[in-house]
RNA sequence: CGGGGUAUAGCGCAGCCUGGUAGCGCAUCUGGUUUGGGACCAGAGGGUCGCAAGUUCGAAUCUUGCUGCCCCGACCA
């Protein structure tokens, strides 16, 4: 992408209404524009990086067994008034009447909406396993939205919907989701780390939330330093086999968001090996049993001929939180650093001076050549002056600088910087592509 | 929902106390000089001063009401 021809408003003052760092750069970086309190457009390269998050959470969606699925924004009250939650849920939900005076409701998440769909269709044992999920537009309209994207009214989330004949086989749909989201952070460059969760009525030790470590989290955690050298899971992981020794690896170190904490159980860690610090909430699953096809008469057969409401756990990500609380864990003064699986781009190639002929045949010839290969590139290829342009380039934080200017060409080289390490190298153009391609298209 | 702020050009702000018809920096446009870490000079465009009532000869400025937004707390993915 030519920067000539894309559309990236930065700004060079803060705005104050920004107070967390994240909200601060992704206004500065052009990212998202607000429209209401908790209320974003996404702006080109803000979107880029919600697409970048989604294509992963797809991927590891898929290779754990889910089935994508969309369902509308907009719900009927009916449904929530069969689970009971139509009157139950408050001033979150936000209600809307149609030109017919029926009652809708812009949906906060689809429990209901997924076990009519579910009920509709499914009747034996035998078509289960199934998990069913969506990545879709929430809205809850909260008293206070702050920390910009990261705790909006409206919001993107993934969120999955498994449906099990019985609990054992509802532990093993949830298993197959934690190991999962273990993997899906990972591949965003994230330390996501599993802490118990409420369960609230339905009890058990089946709820965890997908904490990452960030100074400038909203709540305290406490974990074990263990956990933070775990390895993640493979990518030729069998979702289908016993994944237990997994869960339980990844459960066994201590570890408690602030409301779970327990003192004396952490205090028994060795000194060295206490891990107290600010987290953000990425991911929650939970399994909940027959909450809501019990009411809304979701059965299906069993082998013995039974009829039987069938097991469900709900499993989310916040796709959009995940912009914020990512350049929350990935930043400097300077700007983001987006690591390289969600980067909106993965290099930018900066032509220190537009109208020279060596410099612009170097530069279009690399942007030609690392385009071709699959690297993406953003090519600020506008007459402006160096120093706004190293300044835009730290602030939108791609990984890797490609800087061609006419005093480095006459010996034949251009500058790489790598963005997180701050390392700058002189390469020619044909060693420039020798690197970058295998780095970024691998 | 309690408490506290704030609202003046795209962004950041001054002006308000002491009423006289709006200004600064950045950004934008024109011309020139510049050009390897957010250039300089000269000129230009851009604002129903959040909205509505009131006081006054006259309101950005004083009074009242409303609304938006932000921060702290309670609540939440």
């Amino acid at each position: 992408m030519r920067l000539s021809r894309y559309f990236l408003p930065i700004l060079k003052e803060n705005p104050k209404e920004a107070e967390i760092v994240s909200h601060r750069l992704m206004l500065r970086a052009g990212m998202i524009r607000q429209q209401s309190a908790g209320i974003y457009s996404w702006l080109p390269l803000g979107l880029r990086v919600l697409r970048k998050i989604e294509r992963i959470v797809e991927e590891e969606q898929a290779r754990a067994g889910a089935i994508q699925v969309l369902m509308p924004t907009i719900q009927p009250a009916d449904l929530w008034r069969e689970s009971g939650r139509y009157d139950a849920y408050g001033k979150e939900m936000l209600r809307i009447a149609d030109r017919h005076e029926r009652d809708l409701l812009f949906g906060p998440t689809n429990e209901e909406m997924i076990t009519d769909i579910f009920r509709a269709y499914v009747r034996s044992y035998k078509d289960l396993p199934l998990n069913l999920y969506h990545i879709q537009w929430k809205f809850r309209d909260e008293v206070r939205p702050r920390f910009g994207i990261m705790r909006g009214r409206e919001f993107l989330m993934k969120d999955a919907y498994s449906f099990d004949v019985d609990k054992e086989a509802a532990r093993h749909a949830y298993n197959r989701m934690f190991v999962s989201y273990l993997r899906t952070f990972t591949r965003m460059g994230l330390k996501a780390i599993p802490m118990k969760a409420e369960t609230g009525p339905i009890g058990g030790d089946m709820s965890h939330e997908f904490i990452i470590l960030a100074s400038t989290g909203e709540s305290e955690v406490y974990c074990d330093k263990a956990l933070l050298d775990l390895e993640t899971p493979a990518a030729d992981t069998d979702f289908f086999s016993d994944l237990t020794p997994i869960v339980e690896a990844w459960t066994a170190p201590y570890a408690a968001t602030d409301e779970m904490h327990d003192p004396a159980a952490f205090e028994t860690l060795a000194e060295s090996a206490r891990v107290s610090a600010r987290g953000i909430e990425v991911g929650h699953i939970f399994y909940f049993g027959t909450k809501y096809s019990d009411p809304m008469g979701a059965k299906v057969a069993t082998g013995d001929g039974n009829e039987v409401p069938v097991h469900m756990g709900s499993y989310g990500i916040g796709v959009s939180r995940l912009v914020g609380a990512l350049i929350e864990a990935n930043h400097d003064e300077a700007g983001i650093i987006w690591p390289a699986s969600v980067a909106p781009f993965h290099v930018g190639l900066v032509n220190l001076k537009p109208g020279d002929g060596p410099t612009d045949a170097a530069s279009e010839d690399l942007y030609g050549k690392l385009t071709a290969a699959g690297v993406e590139v953003l090519y600020d290829d506008t007459d402006t002056r160096a120093g706004a342009k190293f300044a835009t380039m730290d602030l939108i934080g791609l990984p890797y600088q490609v800087v061609a200017g006419p005093r480095g060409l006459k010996d034949g080289v251009v500058e790489v910087k790598n963005r997180a390490s701050g390392e700058k190298e002189l390469l020619s153009p044909d060693a420039v592509v020798n690197k970058l391609v295998p780095a970024l298209t691998a």
